[in-house]
RNA sequence: GGCGAGAUAGCAAAAUGGUUAUGCAGCGGAUUGCAAAUCCGCCUAUCCCAGUUCGAUUCUGGGUCUCGCCUCCA
């Protein structure tokens, strides 16, 4: 049986859906004013890997990530950048799934923007006044009164004095009391017309926790199963939804919260604020994205994960490994369209399964893939690679062709090298077709007994950064 | 200041009241023309101090350090 752990309970919990073999699961995804940096690719990765999971046992899973393409920083880039709101966000849509794509991301059932559900939130709004939870300040806005709601601070495990203790809860004017957080915006005379809606109480935009709250209850229901994002959603964003749907709909609103751990670099969390962030793009220029994909599902989804070249560098070698395996068997049946059954009595499958099923273990899960490469390894078996790329295949990794993870298929043919000259014949760019005529002159060279020039046109490749490894099958090459 | 999470070998990272995690790196051997890859074997570990226990890295208490949330943040 799934265990979660639940945000909620503090505690792993036996995961009972509220409709059998259904899962409806809601995760906040991005404000898109820019690119997607290496933290939002760990929620993206770490979503989609529950989504696999849910869906490979079983489940009938609809899967929501959410848009937030309408806030403060938002209309404040587009204003910097001098064009309109929704040409920014188009244009950062269109970035996040190149990389989400890139990444081996599936796309999820809905990716609503908040944008088209402003009814939905006016209408959530009004039940929160009807309720008596929503108030109209001074200024225009219309404002939670939070500690009208009973249970504030239970996901966080803050009470409102603690709250109020803290030393960097200002107060605002405006606020009843300096804990209620913004429904609805009054609109600014500065502001373009684009970010103004109509509504019960004047032009104004929605505050950025109602949007989650409506969408949710829109596509999911009032009540569902799970709900995703990261750790540092869990105050104030994900308490404030609750508040505001439990409020709105007087029912429970969801059953497990579910937060992953920060990206770090330089054991500090990666930030927007921080500056000390890399973008999903800047990193796949230097490593395959499966590798990324790799090291973020090598660690724990909870556990912070520090970036860095050398982390990189050996997710690399290890991914590297398990290629290599899938490499030494020709694996047949081919997945019809990457569905296999996977045959789960079987130990490796039970083993991948129990760490699966354990708060979705993948760096245990993962293990099991590797001491299944060494089965490969060591009996030649045909049928352990199947089994590793079904397995791998359940964490959306090892499903390119073996020699397309070794040979790469991008950017390099018109790369220019320091000549390599062979037979009085100059190889000077670097495409798999010289490669291939650089290694027959080297079966050559070895024929006639001449190591020292079949080794100094493998050294000179792999200087180029080409590896050449021999077999009793032939030589074969790889990117080193 | 309030609340919370964590400290595992050279690095990364799981698990566990007693028995090999796993990957990388390192060492020895097999294999190879030499390499690479692979296989076999080996080496490194549980922050500190108490307590509970036959036995604790694992449970309890205290300490030290790190990180996060309390402001936009995945």
């Amino acid at each position: 049986m799934l265990k979660i752990y639940n945000t909620l309970a503090r505690d792993k919990q036996d995961f009972k859906p509220i409709t059998p073999n259904t899962v409806r699961m809601y995760v906040c995804g991005m404000t898109v004013y820019d690119y997607c940096h290496l933290g939002h690719a760990r929620v993206l990765v770490v979503f989609d890997m529950v989504y696999r999971w849910l869906k490979a046992s079983g489940y009938d899973v609809t899967y929501v990530r959410n848009i937030t393409d309408i806030d403060d920083k938002i209309i404040k880039r587009a204003a910097e950048n001098g064009e309109s709101i929704h040409a920014l966000t188009k244009r950062f849509i269109a970035a996040m799934h190149e990389d989400a794509d890139a990444l081996g991301v599936l796309r999820p059932d809905h990716e609503p923007c908040a944008t088209q559900y402003v009814p939905q939130m006016l209408e959530m709004i009004s039940r929160l006044e009807k309720n008596g939870l929503a108030y109209r300040a001074a200024d225009g806005d219309v404002n939670y009164a939070v500690r009208k709601f009973d249970g504030y601070g239970k996901l966080s495990g803050k009470s409102l004095e603690d709250l109020r203790a803290g030393e960097r809860v200002d107060v605002v004017e405006g606020k009843n009391d300096p804990l209620d957080f913004v429904l609805w915006k009054h609109a600014k005379d500065s502001e373009a017309d684009e970010v103004k809606w109509d509504s019960p109480w004047g032009k104004g935009r929605p505050g950025w926790h109602i949007e989650c709250s409506a969408m949710g209850s829109e596509l999911l229901g009032k009540h569902f199963d799970i709900h995703g994002g990261g750790a540092d959603l869990q105050f104030p964003h994900h308490e404030n939804e609750i508040a505001q749907s439990e409020g709105a709909h007087k029912c429970k609103f969801v059953n497990y919260w579910m937060h992953n751990g920060f990206v770090r670099v330089d054991e500090e969390k990666m930030s927007k604020s921080l500056g000390n962030f890399f973008t999903i793009r800047e990193v796949l220029k230097k490593y395959d994205a499966e590798v990324v994909r790799f090291f973020i599902l090598r660690a724990h989804y909870r556990s912070a994960l520090n970036y860095s070249d050398a982390h990189l560098d050996d997710a690399k070698v290890a991914l590297t490994r398990l290629y290599t395996a899938l490499k030494s068997q020709s694996i047949s049946p081919e997945p019809v369209e990457g569905k296999r059954i996977v045959g789960w009595s079987e130990p490796y499958a039970q083993r991948f399964k129990a760490a699966m099923d354990d708060d979705f273990n993948t760096p245990e899960a993962i293990a099991v893939l590797f001491d299944l490469a060494n089965e490969v390894n060591r009996n030649q078996s045909a049928e352990a690679a199947a089994q590793l790329k079904v397995l791998g295949g359940v964490l959306g990794l090892l499903q390119r062709p073996a020699i397309e993870f070794f040979q790469g298929s991008v950017g390099w043919g018109n790369v220019t090298l320091p000549a390599i000259t062979v037979s009085g014949t100059a190889y000077q760019t670097f495409t798999p077709e010289n490669i291939e005529k650089l290694i027959q002159e080297r079966i050559a060279a070895k024929k006639a007994k001449n190591f020292a020039e079949a080794d100094r046109i493998r050294k000179e490749l792999l200087e180029a950064g080409v590896m050449l490894e021999d077999s009793a099958a032939g030589t074969t090459w790889r990117r080193a």
